[in-house]
DNA sequence: ATGAAAGCGCTAACAC
DNA sequence: GTGTTAGCGCTTTCAT
């Protein structure tokens, strides 16, 4: 038989499958010569669990559903494989989804989940979302529901976070210390909150350390390596070259790192290169990025064990807000004076 | 109410729930009319269907389950990427878990999917498996199975793999061609299918072109960054170094990479280097590797379609086998004689 | 076109 | 200690 369900088990040895059912799950009403002989002959018919039955009536799934917008963006998987490690450690399922940092998608997904019943969410938002209806259904919903890197501010859902302005403060009192005053900052898209968040960073510790902001050393552009490339390929063309940049993230610092190699200059010695990103992929780069160092595996497990403490406590927007420390590592992009 | 069900609908409008059902689902029974009403109502009242209550008696979860050996690996979360591309594009939803190259962990997330009742399995398997068992109870389940990257070979599941050894003798013929002749192997464990199925590639081309295979040459190690930096030490203190260094993967190539540089060595000129690998990766290494180019996107897809496609025709171990094709680029690591 | 009956596989509550 | 009853939310016959 392909299929064994406890009724048949029950039926080969004449009890009831009640009897069965308690027995599988070890319920001390039973007694141990019955258990015994229960879950041998279970054994021996290949019985299998099915556990959607067991969802539907225990309206539980152990199941959490994880949107990000990108996967193949290994800050993102990163996160994602910490958040299994933990959930896995807990006895949850993930089901993952990914949104292309598409608005739609993600709307989609979110609902999709829902509809599984999974016990919480853990969400990053895509960079295009602007509605929040489908989370305040969430909430209405009584799902809970913890984000991730991105978060609507305004919403009471908990939130894990990256410190950013602070970061870039320190990290560039740090640097101006040393002796270096002509900085540009390639910025990714102001629009976004991270955009905005790490720009205005830049601004405050120019401002805090006296030194004039330049806009034309202000450079808009995406968050990815061609990005970088470009980037840099405009501000050299320019014929006014500060003495160091500072992206936005590691893969946009790579793409500077290639325009810069391509254009005959070298780093750190003629230009030097920090930016915000992860050590683990960014010492591999060369030289060894300079960066204000964000831990994937720590956002992705402490979100995950806020999300779970919520659902076994029952409370379904905690409101928790947590950020993670930024650590501003000294590489050799960037030349000690 | 927080949670409406169908049942809830039919009250309201007095009527009974098989209508309602039918409606929601666009059944032809129903008229136009009441159609509209219930789905209207059922807005209003904020109605969620509840996908388990259909999965358990549907007998299918759409739920594809999905176990990789390592996800901070991006050659798997680009294939995991893939596979929820093509797997949500078919309304297919993915549950993830992660072996961490454990055989028991791979053993209890494939029995877990299983009670989960998946419609499907892709599993890539972790380099210490060698027990069949619970593939022969997934097969005996009927639940179809495509092994992808690493398989047991005499199972008669479907399998998506690289043509490895043809890879690497094509690609070291164009090489010798070229007239290189002093190649070096950093070739993983050679216990591993993937280790041994490489080696033999090289060593087969050397043979077919009729150089001598040096076993101070050959050096063995793991699959990972640090891995390569050892080999190259160690290499490099023998006094005796080739022109060339042919690495398993690409992180063994970019460990390579830094041993290298460490030792004041250029590459490619003191020293050229290859591997397999995936050029969206390896382009930005510096300098870019010349690679035998493996998409890992491709991969998934394929693999993923195969198990979808066996899922819907109901065949639950096709026996199907799919190499997709490797491709020689000739990059920057590899001078041209 | 609409609805009543029965069941998916399991478990909680309550009897015996 | 074991069994009976009832129900999780939905859908598939089969009547009306």
């Amino acid at each position: 038989m392909v299929n064994i369900r406890q009724s048949d088990i029950a039926k080969k040895l004449n009890i009831s499958r009640v009897t069965v059912s308690k027995a599988l799950r070890d319920h001390p009403d039973i007694s141990l010569s019955m258990k015994k002989k229960i879950i041998e002959t279970a054994g021996k018919m290949g019985y299998v669990p099915n556990l959607i039955a067991r969802q539907l009536n225990s309206r539980r799934t152990f199941t959490i559903g994880i949107v990000v917008p990108d996967l193949e963006n290994s800050f993102f998987s990163y996160i994602v494989d910490s958040m299994i490690d933990y959930a896995t450690e807990h006895n949850y399922y993930v089901i993952l989804t990914v949104s292309r940092e598409k608005e739609a998608i993600e709307k989609q997904n979110i609902e999709n989940l829902i509809s599984m019943r999974v016990d919480g969410l853990l969400v990053c938002l895509s960079q295009e979302t602007t509605d929040e209806q489908v989370f305040t259904k969430a909430g209405k919903m009584k799902i809970p529901l913890v984000f991730f890197d991105r978060a609507f501010e305004s919403m009471n859902f908990s939130k894990v976070l990256f410190n950013d302005k602070p970061g870039a403060v320190n990290s560039l009192n740090r640097i101006i210390r040393e002796g270096y005053s002509r900085i540009a900052n390639f910025s990714g898209y102001a629009k976004t909150n991270i955009g905005k968040e790490r720009l205005e960073g830049f601004t405050a510790a120019l401002k805090h350390n006296k030194l004039p902001l330049r806009k034309e050393w202000i450079i808009e552009g995406g968050f990815e390596l061609n990005d970088g490339y470009e980037s840099f390929k405009k501000l050299n063309s320019s014929g006014n070259l500060p003495e160091l940049i500072f992206a936005v993230n590691d893969r946009v610092a790579l793409g500077a790192y290639k325009a810069a190699k391509e254009a005959g200059l070298r780093i750190p010695e003629d230009i030097g290169i920090f930016a915000y990103g992860f050590n683990e992929i960014t010492d591999f780069f060369d030289p060894q990025l300079t960066v204000i160092n964000q831990d994937p595996r720590r956002m992705g497990f402490e979100a995950c064990k806020l999300l779970i403490n919520e659902i076994e406590k029952g409370i379904s927007s905690g409101g928790n807000k947590i950020y993670i420390e930024e650590e501003f590592l000294w590489r050799k992009s960037v030349n000690r004076k």
